[in-house]
DNA sequence: CTTAGGG
DNA sequence: CCCTAAG
C-alpha cells in the first residue's frame, strides 16, 4: 500500500513518520510526496481540517520507495522505467510519456501498449457535515489488469508539470474515479490522503525490473514508524501486493500526477465548498503492459456519493480485488456505471436517441412557432426552414429516425448521435420538405407535437370517404377526401376512424360522465357523426371491432334503424347530405 | 408502399 | 400519434 499523502505542514509526523529522508529528497523539489505510511491520527493528513481551500503543493514520497528504486539495479536499468518515479522531476517527462500515443499513454514499450483505455476518473467528493471537504480519489480501469484507487485524498494536489496539454490529451480515453472514504480502523475525524497503490504481476510482458518496492521494503520501511493502527491498516492493505511488482509505480504516480496534479503556473487550488464541488474530471491514460497495478483503498467506511457520482466498471480488476481482500470488496461495491458511462449506454440504443432528439427538436420548434405566433419573430432563412420542416412532420421525423437509425446501427457509434449534431441532420434533410403550413397557416398554433386536432369536417370527410370506399382504403380516403390535408396520413385516417368506433361505442352514460370532466377538450362530437359511425362500421366492420360493435349495437342503435338502412347506396346518400356540413 | 394493430 | 410487422 502505497498512500500519496499532502502534506502542508513539515512540522507534523509526517516527517518523522518518513524519516528525513523523504523530505530531504523531495520536498526541496516542491514536488508531491508520496507516502506509504497509512494516514493515522495526527498524521500529516490532519492538516488544516477546516480549510475548504488546500493548497497541496507535496506529493510526498517514501524514502523506502525512492530508495528501493535509488537502489534497485533493476530498476535502474531499466529504460521502461528510468522516470517511473519521478517525483521530483516533471512527470511525464523525459520520453517517458509519450505524447506522440494517441492516447496520451505512458508508453514503456509502445508495443506492449495493448491494453483497453484506462479511465481514471476524478470526483470531488461532497464532505459530509463538520467534516473536511473530500476528495476521493479512484483510479480505475476499463481493462483488467489494474486497479488504481486513490482513498480519501482530501484535495486535489496542486503538481508543477507541464502535463496540462497530457491531461488533456488523455481526457477522452479515462477518467479518474475519485472516492471518498474514511479508514475503518481509525477515527472519524481522520483524513487519510491517501492513495494506496499496490500492484500485480501478470507476468506477462512485465518489464523485468519490477522489483524496486518490494513487500518486505513497504514493511520495513514503513512499520517501524507506523502506529499500531496504521500498521494494521497497512498490513490489511499490503495483501494486495501480491507479487510485490511495483513495476508500474511510477507509471502509476506519473498517471496521477497528470491526472490530478495541476500545472504549478495555473495556481490551482482546489476549491470544495460544499454542494458547489466542482466536478472536475482529469482524465489520464496509462501504458501498463501486462502488469497490473492495484491500488486498493484503505479500509474504511465508504462516504455517500455525491448525487450522480458514479463509479468506473472495473470488471476483471474487481474480480482480482474481490478475491483479494476485503477492503477490495468495499472498492467493487462502491463502483457503478459513471453518469457519463450511463449516458454512452443508453445513448447506444437508437431508440433513446432518437427520442431524445425527437424531444428537442419539437421544442426547438414549438419555440419558433411560439415566437411566430406571439408576433416577435421574423423568420430567417434558417427559422424558416425550420418552420417548414415542421408541418412535414411524420415524413422528415420519420425519414430522419430511420436515417439515423440505420446508420446507428451500421456505424454502431450511435452514442456519437448527439441532439446537436442530430439537429443538423435533421435540419439537412428537411430543407426539401414541402411546406404544407401555407394550408392551414392558423392553424399553426394550435399544433402541439404532430398532433392536429381533427375537427368536424374532418371527420365528415373521413365518415364519408369510409362509407364511400369502405375501411381500409385508407390511402383513397386520404387521396379523394384529405388532398389538402397534406398532414393527414392514411394511418392517421385509419387511427381516427378506429378511434371513432370506440367513441360511437362508448357507453352513452358513461360518456357522459366522463366528457364534462374534460375542461377544453374538443367539442364532443356530435351524436349525429357517432351514429353514422355506428352504422358504418357495421357494413364496414373494423377487424377486431366487429365483435363489439355488433353485441353493442342493439344497445345503442335500435334494430329498426338497421333494418331500414340494410341498403348501403341509401344510407350512403342520406347520411352524405346529413353530414355534408361545414 | 399500404395496412393492421399494438403502444 | 408513433411504430412496425406483414402483405
Amino acid at each position: 500500500m502505497l498512500e500519496i499523502g499532502l502534506a502542508e505542514s513539515k512540522d507534523s509526523s509526517l516527517e518523522s513518520a518518513l524519516g528525513d529522508n523523504c523530505v530531504n529528497s523531495f520536498n526541496d523539489v516542491n514536488h508531491t510526496l508520496y507516502n506509504l505510511i497509512p494516514g493515522s491520527r495526527g498524521g500529516i493528513s490532519s492538516a488544516s481540517p477546516n480549510e475548504e481551500i488546500i493548497e497541496v503543493d507535496h506529493l510526498l514520497v517514501p524514502p523506502h520507495v525512492t530508495r528501493a528504486l535509488d537502489e534497485d539495479p533493476m530498476y535502474l536499468s531499466s529504460k521502461s522505467l528510468e522516470n517511473c518515479i519521478n517525483v521530483g522531476g516533471t512527470p511525464c517527462s523525459d520520453g517517458y510519456y509519450d505524447q506522440g500515443n494517441d492516447y496520451g499513454i505512458l508508453v514503456a514499450d509502445a508495443e506492449q501498449v495493448e491494453i483497453q483505455a484506462l479511465k481514471y476518473e476524478f470526483m470531488l467528493q461532497e464532505p459530509e457535515e463538520n467534516e473536511n471537504p473530500h476528495i476521493t480519489c479512484n483510479l480505475s480501469c476499463d481493462c483488467s489488469d489494474y486497479l488504481l484507487e486513490a482513498v480519501s485524498a482530501e484535495t486535489f494536489m496542486d503538481y508543477p508539470s507541464n502535463s496540462e496539454a497530457t491531461v488533456r490529451n488523455m481526457e477522452y480515453t479515462s477518467q479518474v474515479q475519485c472516492m471518498d472514504r474514511d479508514v475503518d480502523e481509525v477515527k472519524p475525524d481522520y483524513i487519510t490522503r491517501t492513495f494506496a497503490i499496490a500492484t500485480l504481476d501478470h507476468s506477462t510482458g512485465a518489464p523485468d525490473s519490477t522489483k524496486f518496492l518490494s513487500h518486505d521494503t513497504l514493511h520495513g520501511t514503513f512499520f517501524q514508524n507506523a502506529s499500531l493502527e496504521a500498521q494494521k491498516w497497512l498490513k490489511h492493505e499490503l495483501l494486495l501486493f501480491d507479487q510485490q511488482n511495483l513495476t508500474e509505480l511510477g507509471n502509476v504516480c506519473d498517471q496521477m500526477d497528470s491526472a490530478f496534479l495541476s500545472s504549478e503556473n495555473e495556481d490551482d487550488m482546489i476549491l470544495i465548498p460544499g454542494n458547489e464541488i466542482p466536478e472536475r474530471v482529469f482524465s489520464s491514460l496509462v501504458s501498463l503492459p501486462h502488469t497490473g497495478a492495484l491500488v486498493s483503498s484503505a479500509a474504511k467506511n465508504e462516504l455517500p456519493y455525491r448525487d450522480g457520482q458514479a463509479a468506473l466498471d472495473c470488471r476483471g480488476t474487481q474480480e482480482i480485488l474481490g478475491t483479494t481482500n476485503d477492503s477490495v470488496m468495499t472498492t467493487k461495491r462502491l463502483r457503478k456505471p459513471t453518469r457519463r458511462y450511463i449516458e454512452e449506454s443508453s445513448e447506444t440504443k437508437p431508440r433513446s436517441s432518437y427520442d431524445r432528439l425527437k424531444t428537442s427538436l419539437i421544442s426547438s420548434k414549438e419555440k419558433l412557432l411560439h415566437a411566430r405566433a406571439a408576433g416577435k419573430c421574423r423568420w430567417s432563412g434558417a427559422v424558416q426552414l425550420l418552420y417548414q420542416d415542421y408541418p412535414g412532420r411524420v415524413h422528415s421525423l420519420r425519414g430522419f429516425r430511420r436515417k439515423r437509425t440505420k446508420q446507428l446501427e451500421n456505424d454502431g457509434k450511435g452514442y456519437n448521435l448527439t441532439p446537436e449534431s442530430a439537429k443538423i441532420s435533421f435540419f439537412q434533410d428537411s430543407e426539401l420538405q414541402d411546406d404544407p403550413s401555407d394550408e392551414h397557416p392558423t392553424r399553426v398554433h394550435k399544433r402541439r407535437k404532430h398532433h392536429r386536432q381533427w375537427t368536424h369536417s374532418e371527420v365528415a370527410k373521413l365518415v364519408d370517404g369510409v362509407s364511400q370506399y369502405g375501411v381500409g382504403r385508407w390511402t383513397e380516403i386520404k387521396r379523394l377526401f384529405f388532398s389538402t390535408s397534406s398532414y393527414r396520413t392514411a394511418v392517421d385516417l385509419k387511427d381516427k376512424w378506429r378511434n371513432l368506433l370506440r367513441a360511437s361505442l362508448a357507453d352513452p352514460a358513461n360518456k357522459n360522465l366522463v366528457e364534462p370532466q374534460r375542461k377544453h377538450a374538443s367539442a364532443p362530437m356530435p351524436e349525429s357523426i357517432l351514429q353514422r359511425v355506428r352504422e358504418l362500421s357495421i357494413i364496414h366492420p373494423y377487424p377486431r371491432s366487429q365483435k363489439s360493435a355488433i353485441t353493442d349495437l342493439p344497445i345503442l342503435a335500435p334494430p329498426t334503424s338497421l333494418t331500414n338502412t340494410d341498403d348501403p347506396l341509401n344510407r350512403r346518400g342520406r347520411i352524405l347530405h346529413r353530414l355534408s356540413f361545414s
